[in-house]
DNA sequence: CATATATTTGAAATTGAAAATCAAGAACAT
DNA sequence: ATGTTCTTGATTTTCAATTTCAAATATATG
């Protein structure tokens, strides 16, 4: 799966014209080989402790280019920071933040997907995409308060 | 209604010890007679206009407070400027925004809202806000495309 | 293989929104 | 009126993100 996602962004890369460097690949297997929904930060600390050299704005404009090859997908959640998240062939899913532990939990719900679609269409919109952020206590925090 | 706005921010500015002063009053005369969603920047230079006087840092600060007082709410898309809209009477609606014309049109959905609840409690977590956004392009921007 | 050219990188500077600072000014209780 | 405390606004700071640009690197070509 990884090893397809590597394919993928080689095939975009090759699309584009762009590059083949050392520091995309590094990049590109530490966000593959991470959990859900790494901040930029969090993925720049977590590579420059093996690789030193990589600089903040590579890391920043890689991962824009693996959101534009659709490896990725941008969430901007309430804290200013902008986190990614793995996109797995087109699905989509929506977020369950706790305030308390920052844990961020994935849902799905065909029925409110269907029902935005109704709306859109009734506004005469045409949806390109869509956020649903539910903010709250987890049950492991609302147990500790 | 905006008499009703002005009473209920002077009860919490005397409940939290607040001054009257003349600067919050010509804020939220601006802010009640704004149309839904100003961003801090748009009501400032609104304001500046007439009361040259007033600076950046208060209307920050005079906002936030309006937000306390639950007579405004914080917007956050994805452009990072924070906009504020109106609340009236505890009511909550989601939006439709067109990256075409920057518009910003309200809805409201009972099954969302009920089908969010549901998927709260099936994770054992304790909503306290959401936000739900649908990005697109509104009838008329795509009538122009 | 060498070289030319075009892209990419990374350090540093810049941007833009928001918050913090703090002296001067204003509100309020007495 | 006066002293205390709060508020203001110019300025600075913060922080994430982007831009800049010279140096480094990848790739095509001879």
């Amino acid at each position: 799966m990884i090893l397809e996602k590597k394919k993928a962004f080689n095939a975009f890369a090759a699309a584009k014209g762009l590059r083949s460097t050392r520091q995309r690949d590094i990049i590109l297997d530490f966000f593959l080989s991470t959990r859900q929904h790494v901040s930029v930060e969090e993925l720049y600390l977590k590579i420059k402790a093996s690789h030193p050299g990589i600089g903040h704005a590579t890391v920043y404009r890689t991962l824009k280019l693996f959101t534009e090859a659709g490896l990725a997908r941008e969430i901007l959640l309430n804290d200013g920071q902008t986190r990614y998240e793995h996109v797995s062939a087109g699905e989509h899913h929506d977020h369950l933040v706790c305030t308390g532990c920052n844990a961020i939990i994935e849902f799905e719900d065909e029925t409110i997907e269907k029902l935005q679609k109704e709306i859109a269409l009734l506004h005469g919109f045409m949806i390109k995409s869509h956020k649903l952020e539910l903010y709250g206590l987890c049950a492991a925090c609302r147990a500790n308060q």
